[in-house]
RNA sequence: GCGAGAAUAGUGUAGUGGUUAUCACAGGGGCUUCCCAAGCCCUUAACCCGGGUUCGAAUCCCGGUUCUCGCACCA
């Protein structure tokens, strides 16, 4: 079973995330996350926010539904609705523009009635078996929406919320770059034909921060970290090393984005995704997205592919620069100067992805824990009691409601016996369990048991557990979050 | 989207025209000498959807949906 299998697997039974609508069939490229996903989705995002607020990142949050002209101004309209064609004989279906091209002629037709006129003037037939090809039609890319006759899109990317808002939030920033702008949001794509879980989706939860520099000014974020890295260029060559050493060998051709790329990875191991498991690979200059200079993915890897989970695109002045020209706004920051902008975007539910396998551990015996890190786990802590005889029921779920009031996802079963309890506590990542023993009646002491080795500390008082945020960060509690980075 | 294969309890499966639709695990309840999914008893729970063929369809045919693998697509 491949490891995306086992995780498919996993979440359905365990309640991570499932394919969307399936009472009626489902729909290919619509996941729900279920109760444990839901929160480890929010623990993903809070761990992302935390980050770049630390920083001196502020926060917008704008709507999915945007009218065309704003789309017009990005490009997306253009770039993101082909003009296709269907063979009659083999029903393939083909984009105008890359058929027109094949024929040696470089343009984009104006609408329907333009492409198909060109079409027949060039007596076009299928590529694949020579076929006489349809009528032309318009293929979107984005999903659009119609409102009493005036037309929206679904959004592609949150960024254009945020560029569209640069007066204002630069205002608010009180006129100074540097201005690190972050949003997390949905974000919408009429996939083809969307695979792999929660990897291609028509709807999917994105982060994406825009970062406003003074082209004037390089070098304002510099990185620090000494790590090596594996680095793969847009030649295709490999480098291991550390991110300075990469901007000095002119790897990486700016410190401020190499900065981005220090942080970026800081979240991705942060939220618990095996370092082993990454690298950074440059776009090739034919692959970068139309309002793209320059780009970094994170890529991780599972079952042998690379997938991108964060896309660090230097967007240059791009953005900026056609809002301003479509809208008739000034747009610069000072004089004729318009911001430039370094763009990590994050795809929150590959994070989320890349979590679970980094943390997939099947044990001799057969059975799984998930080596979830503390800050992640949906439950930080399990309370169990040895059996329901003797008062011990009873004793177990007066601590539990003591434990709630300072942990509300503490979570309690009293079902079956103690050692199913365990494995089932292992298998969605808590990484404690509290048992509730004969020496708790006795002595008010519990045992902890954690996830990962196994191991039992004894004898702990049970009212020094309540005395810090308890389960994250007490000091009695030792191991656990073991993915190593 | 194309081509090929597939779809049966929560999960994984057996079932080639007539079965009370198999089994395991998981879930719930109980017993138990109770600290790692032990054992025993009880129990919940399924033929993807819609048409057709047939006396009779999980099984055969057609359409749809979803999944897998290849191709294409991935701004």
């Amino acid at each position: 079973m491949g490891e995306l299998e086992n995780i498919m697997e996993l979440s359905k039974r365990r309640g991570f995330f499932w394919p969307s609508f399936s009472i009626y069939g489902g729909v290919a490229g619509l996941n729900d996350y279920g109760p444990l996903g839901s929160v480890l989705k929010d623990k993903v995002y809070g761990e992302w926010k935390n980050l770049y607020a630390s920083i001196g990142g502020i926060e917008i949050d704008t709507p999915s539904v945007t009218p065309e002209s704003v789309l017009k101004a990005s490009g997306h309209v253009d770039r993101f609705i082909d003009l296709a064609t269907a063979c009659k004989a083999c029903k393939n279906k083909f984009k105008v523009e890359s058929l027109l091209s094949d024929k040696g002629v470089d343009m984009v037709p104006s609408g329907v009635e333009d492409a198909w006129k060109i079409m027949k003037e060039l007596s076009v037939k299928c590529p694949r078996c020579g076929g006489e090809l349809g009528e032309p039609f318009e293929f979107h890319l984005m999903f659009p929406i119609d409102s009493n006759g005036e037309r929206f899109y679904l959004r592609p990317e949150t960024a254009q919320g945020i560029f569209v808002n640069f007066k204002l939030l630069l205002n608010f920033n009180r006129g100074k770059l540097p201005m690190i702008v972050y949003q997390q949001g949905k974000g919408y794509r009429n996939e083809i034909s969307p695979r792999q879980g929660l990897i291609r989706q028509k709807e999917f939860n994105m982060g994406e921060v825009e970062v406003f520099l003074d082209p004037a000014v390089n070098g304002y974020f510099k990185p620090e970290t000494k790590e090596e890295m594996y680095l793969l260029d847009r030649d295709g060559r490999e480098h291991h090393m550390s991110l300075p050493e990469a901007v000095n060998k002119n790897i990486i051709l700016s410190e401020d984005h190499a900065y981005f790329l220090e942080k970026t990875m800081e979240f991705a191991i942060r939220i618990g995704i095996d370092s082993k498991r990454l690298r950074f690979r440059q776009h090739r200059k034919d692959e970068l997205a139309h309002y793209s200079r320059d780009c970094w993915d994170l890529e991780f890897l599972m079952d042998g592919s690379w997938v991108e989970i964060t896309g660090i695109s230097d967007r240059g002045t791009f953005d900026l620069g056609n809002h301003q020209k479509f809208s008739g706004e000034n747009l610069a920051f000072e004089g004729e100067n318009l911001a430039r902008v370094i763009e990590p975007a994050s795809g929150i539910d590959r994070m989320v992805m890349a979590i679970l396998i980094s943390s997939y551990n099947k044990r001799e015996n057969g059975y799984v824990n998930l080596k979830l890190l503390k800050n992640m786990a949906p439950y930080p802590v399990a309370v169990l009691p040895l059996q329901k005889k003797d008062g011990l029921s009873e004793k177990a779920r007066e601590i539990f409601n003591e434990i709630k009031k300072i942990e509300p996802m503490a979570y309690y079963d009293e079902s079956g016996t103690i050692g199913r309890r365990y494995a089932r506590q292992d298998e969605i990542g808590t990484p404690y369990c509290i048992t509730i023993d004969y020496e708790t009646l006795e002595r008010e002491v519990v045992t902890v048991r954690e996830r990962d080795s196994m191991e039992q500390i004894k004898d702990i008082p049970y009212r020094d557990l309540l005395t810090h945020r308890p389960f994250i960060s007490n000091p009695i509690l030792k191991g656990s979050g073991s993915v190593k980075n």
